[in-house]
DNA sequence: CCCAGACGTGAACAATGCTTCATATATTAT
DNA sequence: ATAATATATGAAGCATTGTTCACGTCTGGG
């Protein structure tokens, strides 16, 4: 149950002055462009300060190593879409579980499309990492959302809502990313995505 | 739809004399014990050919670059675990949706944890892989086989079993991963399998 | 028994990349 | 204006590792 990050992945230090936090973010719009156009193995520090427009000291001064980086990327990726995921839960409470399945899919399954380059990337990405913390923190509040949400059904109620929470989000975000896996052509995608809600959906009615 | 793999990730030649056989046995054995116990930032060539008590040029006899040797790796255990989906298939096939949903589950479930370790350091080699063609194939023979078992069923049919046998494997093989990813406590991840082998069947009834 | 080809060796090479540090410049506070 | 602090620089150090190759050793068929 360990939530604390390694401290060796945390950034160095925060930006104090105005042209530091412009260079921190240039750093990252720079490790996503490297990340996309070169590829994760292609991701060197010095190409990113390059691409970045300063040099190696300077990222070596926010960020203490390479997977820092990395981290700190997938850090925020995850949060963006923790973000849409919650706001979708506190929106649909009180619907019914159709409405919140549908709404529920769709939201995470267009967060991750809309970016499906960068996501794929990231997925890549994350797999240089220890990412414990990084996943532990976006499953409990992605859960705690659910399950609010879930608990204000206007047509079920569940005996183990904890449970039901859990399955539903390990298959929604399994699946998605099974997905990415496999490079499956757009309109395959479009029905299972389709399939996928109905397959919750009849598991919630059914449970 | 491209199911060849890159060249460059193939062995380079096989062996043909019975030392040479063991030789190459020895590596594979030397791989996996490196990748648990070292991880896969620590895998050398050098150190695979030390663990496996040969020199490296012999390594590179028979496999012409680090990443061929992961490639056969996954290429192995894939096949390993899709000879035991299809056995499965074809055992149940005109059994009821019910056991074989409960099978299938059960037998892919099984085939990833019973060497957890293994298959946790797997799914984070392939990251590093052109691991389209694996995918492919495993998606290929696994498709085939629950495709033929589902239309024997002897309580259903579907109007579109290639959907639904598509969407089954994606989100069965989703949903493990997912699992492995998240450190979850094992009597946790029993109960999420028994859960997900209900959400299939209910998907499956319901469709 | 013999030798062509299969197999095995491991030092050395080449390339690359992470990270540091001494130095220089910019900003802010007083 | 001046000191103190924050920020930026980038060449060089250090370590690592993937890969080759010229040279020995072994095997099995004829």
């Amino acid at each position: 149950m360990a939530v604390t990050p390694p401290a060796r992945l945390l950034p160095r230090k925060r930006p104090h002055q105005k042209r530091a936090a412009v260079t921190v973010d240039a750093i990252f719009e720079a490790t996503v462009q490297v990340l996309l156009t070169q590829g994760l193995d292609q991701l060197t520090t010095t190409r990113v300060a390059a691409r970045a427009g300063v040099s190696v000291g300077t990222l070596y001064q926010y960020f203490p190593n390479k997977q820092s980086l990395l981290y700190a990327l997938n850090e925020h990726y995850l949060d963006v879409v923790a973000v849409k995921v919650e706001t979708c839960c506190a929106r649909m409470q009180g619907a019914c579980l159709a409405d919140m399945v549908e709404e529920l899919v769709g939201v995470y399954w267009q967060a991750k499309m809309e970016r499906a380059d960068l996501t794929r990337a990231l997925y890549r990405s994350v797999a240089e990492l220890d990412n414990d913390a990084l996943i532990e923190v976006f499953a409990r509040r992605t859960n705690a959302a659910t399950e609010a949400m879930l608990r204000t059904a206007s047509d079920a109620r569940h005996s183990d809502t904890t449970l039901v929470t859990t399955t539903l989000l390990a298959v929604i975000f399994g699946t998605v990313r099974n997905v990415f896996e496999r490079d499956l052509p757009a309109p395959l995608q479009n029905k299972l995505r389709g399939e996928l809600a109905k397959m919750c959906l009849s598991y919630l009615k059914a449970t």
